[in-house]
DNA sequence: GGCATTCATCGACGGGTGTCAATGCATGTG
DNA sequence: CACATGCATTGACACCCGTCGATGAATGCC
């Protein structure tokens, strides 16, 4: 798992093209799976739901391990999970992390989707 | 497995009442998440936009596995679980089984995905 | 009836995934 | 400087998942 072979979902804008009835390649069925796992988790799209309602659509990791019901390095593995995938983005303010969704990422995969 | 505890197309649209800057509840994202971990796969993917753009917008099992370059239990496998996810739905006559792609499920889950 | 074809199911294997306790690393505080 | 706090990383564990070969079940054809 190495940096340069994340960024799914710049791979996924990139490859969405006028497909328009045709069938989907091989590639850009790999890179929108990548996207799909990222969120296909309960704990993840609690994670995403719960940032997005936050004050100012942020949240550091404190404000998250309560409401799941999970310790505080598996809410840290899921965050990096989907910042990887590009549906959050992370700012470290002193001692604090703070999680902001991604505009539009959300929409990005929701609209592939609707295309496959 | 039994079919009585899927279906979670029908979970996913029966759940999803005004939510609206609301924190997404423990049921849904797990009703969300069965549905898009069917989806998270490049093979299955593949599946979809392959019966999607076939004549008729049905296809049997021996159409689909040459393209996928997957043998025909795994092919069979992947169908299983799209149909039973509620994206497919097979419908079988003489020796050959027919998919089809079951209209709107994927713009369900997009519309979900999207007001996460 | 006997046989070929189409598909589903089974069993097994390797790799991936979610989870936690323990540890490490910064940063702020006394 | 010593210590506490917030978070990431590591290692380990159980479990799930994608894949295949082999087998089984149902249908059509000679």
């Amino acid at each position: 798992m190495t940096t340069a072979e994340l960024l799914p979902l710049r791979d996924v804008r990139a490859c969405c093209p006028p497909i328009t009835g045709e069938v989907m390649t091989a590639q850009n069925a790999e890179s929108l799976a990548r996207s799909l796992k990222a969120l296909a988790d309960p704990a993840r799209l609690r994670l995403v739901s719960i940032v997005a309602a936050h004050e100012a659509q942020e949240a550091c990791v404190c404000d998250l391990t309560e409401p799941l019901g999970l310790s505080q390095p598996t809410v840290s593995h899921h965050l990096k999970v989907l910042t990887d995938a590009g549906f959050l983005s992370r700012s470290k303010r002193g001692t604090w992390a703070y999680y902001r969704l991604v505009p539009g990422s959300l929409d990005a995969v929701a609209g592939l989707i609707a295309t496959v």
